[in-house]
RNA sequence: GUGGCUGUGGUGAAGUGGUUAACACGGCGGAUUGUGGCUCCGUUACUCGUGGGUUCGAUCCCCACCAGUCACC
C-alpha cells in the first residue's frame, strides 16, 4: 500500500463524478478538491493560518523554483518542505517538468533528461526524472509528481508521439529510482491532443504501480471544448481505484466539467494570480475591482461570499488599495480567490454526496460567464 | 516697479511655417489555467495660455494682454 492512497466513496449515478477520500502522512482529504499553489514554498501573500481558515487541504510547492533556490539540500537541512514553512497539511510538488519548458529560455530536450538556463541567473541546469525525483524526496512533499514533458500546443502527431512515449518512459524511471517512505509517487499522462497517444499513455502508465495519475498537457491554449473531449479519452482508461489529478485547470467552469468525467484533484495559479491583477472570482465570473464603476460602491466583493475579505472590506475600498499599489490588496483578493475555489469544490463534494450534482452543475453553468 | 525666461492632454515633457501633434507616466478597458506581485494588448490632445496680426496656410513668426518663474529694486 503507498502512503498516500485514493478511497472512491461513491460515484455520480448520471456523470462521472467520483466522491472520494485522499489518505497521506498528513490527514485524509476530500475530493474533489482544489489545491492552492505555494511556488516558492509559500501561497503568495497567504500565511499556513490563513489557508487553515479556508479549509484549504493539499497545497502545492515547484521542485523547479525550490531546486534553484533556496536549493533542495537546504529544505532538507530545514527538515522538509512541512516544517520549512510550517504548513502542516497535505503537500504536493510538481516535478519541474513544466517550469522547464515555461520559464527556461533555452533548453535542450534528449532521453537522458533536459538541460536548461535558470530564469534567475541564467546558469546552466540539468534535471532528469532521477534528480527531480530526489529533489522531490528532499523537498519531502506527501505527493511528488513523475518528471514529464508538457506538450505545447498546437503540436503535429509525430512530434506528440514521441514525446509521450519518451515521458513514459520517464515515468518508469522516478518510480525506479523512488524510495520516500513518506511520500507517494503519481505518474503524468500526456499524449497532445491525440485521442490515441492519450488512451497509449493512460493505460502505460496504469500498468506501473503509481498512486495516483497526473493528466498533464491541457489547459495549453487549446478551445475548451477540445479539452474536454481529450480528458474524457483520458480518464476512462484511467483505474479506477486511483486519483486523478487534472493538472494547471482551475476555472469553476472548467473544473466542474472535469469532475463530471471523473477528475478528482485539481491545482491552479488563476485564482491568485488574477488576485494579484485586481481580478475577483465570483459566481457570475469575474469582478474587476480595479474598474471604475466600483470607485463608490461600498458592498462586498460577493455579497453571498463569507470569506474574510468580504465580511470586512468593501469594493470601493479594494479598489482604492489597488490603485495605490497596497500590498493588503493582493492579500484580500487571493484570500477572497481562494476561498471562492476550495469553497466550490466543497460545493461539488456536498452534491455529489447528496446526489444532485448534475443540477448544482447546471445551475452554476447557467450563472456563469466567460 | 524694472529686466530676463517660460506658457503643448491628468503629470513630465518632444516637436515643425503645410497630410491624422512624438514619447513616458497616469487614467480607462482587456488578457492571465502544473505562478515573475511580472508582463502583454487596446484606448486616452477636433488641439498647442488669451486676443489680434503677418501668411495661401500658424502650435511654430510679430504685437498686446494674462499667468508662472528668476534676478534686481
Amino acid at each position: 500500500m503507498h502512503s498516500v492512497h485514493y478511497e472512491l466513496i461513491k460515484v455520480c449515478p448520471t456523470t462521472g463524478a467520483r466522491l472520494g477520500r485522499l489518505h497521506t502522512p498528513h490527514g485524509v482529504f476530500e475530493t474533489p478538491m482544489f489545491m492552492p499553489v505555494g511556488t516558492q514554498a509559500t501561497v503568495k501573500t497567504i500565511s499556513p493560518e490563513e489557508l487553515y481558515d479556508m479549509e484549504s487541504q493539499i497545497i502545492l510547492a515547484n521542485t523547479y523554483h525550490l531546486f534553484l533556490r533556496p536549493g533542495h539540500e537546504l529544505v532538507r537541512t530545514a527538515g522538509g518542505l512541512h516544517k520549512f514553512m510550517n504548513y502542516k497539511r497535505g503537500m504536493l510538488t510538481d516535478s519541474g517538468g513544466f517550469q522547464v519548458f515555461s520559464l527556461s529560455a533555452m533548453r535542450k530536450i534528449e532521453e537522458a533528461g533536459v538541460t536548461f538556463r535558470s530564469h534567475i541567473d541564467g546558469s546552466k541546469r540539468f534535471l532528469s526524472p532521477e534528480i527531480a525525483t530526489e529533489v522531490q524526496e528532499a523537498l519531502g512533499a506527501d505527493i511528488a509528481m513523475a518528471f514529464d514533458e508538457c506538450i505545447p500546443y498546437p503540436a503535429d502527431y509525430e512530434y506528440a508521439k514521441t514525446s509521450t512515449e519518451r515521458t513514459s518512459r520517464w515515468a518508469r524511471r522516478c518510480l525506479e529510482v523512488h524510495t520516500g517512505n513518506n511520500q507517494s509517487l503519481f505518474g503524468i499522462v500526456q499524449g497532445g491532443m491525440y485521442p490515441d497517444l492519450r488512451r497509449l499513455s493512460a493505460e502505460k502508465l496504469s500498468q506501473m504501480d503509481f498512486a495516483g495519475y497526473g493528466i498533464g498537457g491541457l489547459s495549453v491554449g487549446e478551445p475548451k471544448p477540445l479539452m474536454y473531449e481529450v480528458l474524457a479519452e483520458t480518464t476512462q482508461h484511467l483505474p479506477a481505484s486511483k486519483a486523478r489529478y487534472l493538472m494547471g485547470v482551475g476555472t469553476p467552469d472548467c473544473m466542474a466539467e472535469a469532475v463530471a468525467l471523473g477528475v478528482d484533484m485539481f491545482d491552479c495559479v488563476f485564482p491568485t494570480r488574477v488576485a494579484r491583477n485586481g481580478t475577483a472570482m465570483v459566481p457570475t465570473g469575474r469582478l474587476v475591482v480595479r474598474n471604475a464603476v466600483y470607485t463608490e460602491d461600498f458592498r462586498p466583493i460577493d455579497e453571498s461570499c463569507t470569506c474574510y475579505t468580504c465580511r470586512n472590506y468593501s469594493r470601493a475600498y479594494i479598489r482604492h488599495l489597488f490603485h495605490c499599489k497596497e500590498t493588503f490588496a493582493l492579500r484580500l483578493l487571493s484570500i477572497h480567490n481562494l476561498h471562492f475555489l476550495l469553497d466550490f469544490a466543497k460545493q461539488m463534494r456536498l452534491s455529489i454526496a447528496s446526489d444532485r450534482f448534475p443540477a448544482f452543475k447546471n445551475d452554476f453553468m447557467l450563472n456563469y460567464r466567460i
